[in-house]
DNA sequence: CAGGATCCAGGGGGATACTG
DNA sequence: CAGTATCCCCCTGGATCCTG
């Protein structure tokens, strides 16, 4: 009987929505939706930057940090001259990715459709 | 050959990055599944308050507004008093349901393991 | 009842400079 | 290179009061 507890995802405080708040960050979609279409294994810090354009270092640090405590990606740290570290999606991460995919396979077919309602709505000035 | 498409969800001011950022909201994800469990075609503009106890009259009315504007939910308004105005899902909500519903699951399912990381990477004082 | 209007604090997040 | 550390601005969103 799982209803139940689904059910709790209304209320205040319930990890459920915790979990998906987090997630549902604009950015942490995007780092996992980039370390997913790379190709590769692991990309690094600056990898992932330049495919983000509009994010700045700050916040690429705080959004790997946060995905890391939850356990989507891993952080290897090379002890090189200069440093390198590299992230890489978990299996958790790569379970979830069939989600975020059909989402954003439906915002890609849906978004025409949304941009067209929003103009309707613009607030009639006369 | 959808896979272009898809690619530019990375870019700034990509639609497909706007049209997530607004239903990753968590209010306004919260908002659509409480109207599709409800049971009910619609919903009131105090029911759905009284199922989410920490959202402020403020943001109920914005995330609605944001709803109605991309058309997830309808509004109506029955012109008696005191006046009274009806909040339902449309078509385009309820196709995006079952991914949100999967999602949520997802959510369920993962929420013990996520917490339980979370707090092994809690930074260490010493 | 369903909000609109206003005021205001807190924090998210940018810019910049510095370090191992 | 891959971050930390500061400063600081602005916008989100809460509290409160008012209205059709």
């Amino acid at each position: 009987m799982k209803r139940s507890t689904v059910q709790d995802a209304m209320f205040p405080g319930c990890p459920v929505r915790n979990v998906l708040a987090r997630i549902c960050d604009k950015w942490a979609l995007l780092v996992i939706y980039i370390l997913d279409r790379s190709g590769k294994e692991s990309m690094r810090f600056m990898e992932l930057k330049q495919q983000m354009p509009d994010i700045s270092q700050r916040m690429l640090t705080m959004t790997l940090r946060t995905l890391e405590e939850d356990g989507y990606v891993t952080r290897t740290i090379f002890s090189e001259i200069p440093p390198r570290v590299e992230y890489a999606l978990t299996e958790r991460a790569k379970s979830l990715q069939p989600i975020l995919d059909s989402l954003l396979q439906w915002s890609v077919d849906n978004m025409d459709d949304i941009m067209c309602d929003r103009k309707k709505n613009t607030p009639v000035k006369d």
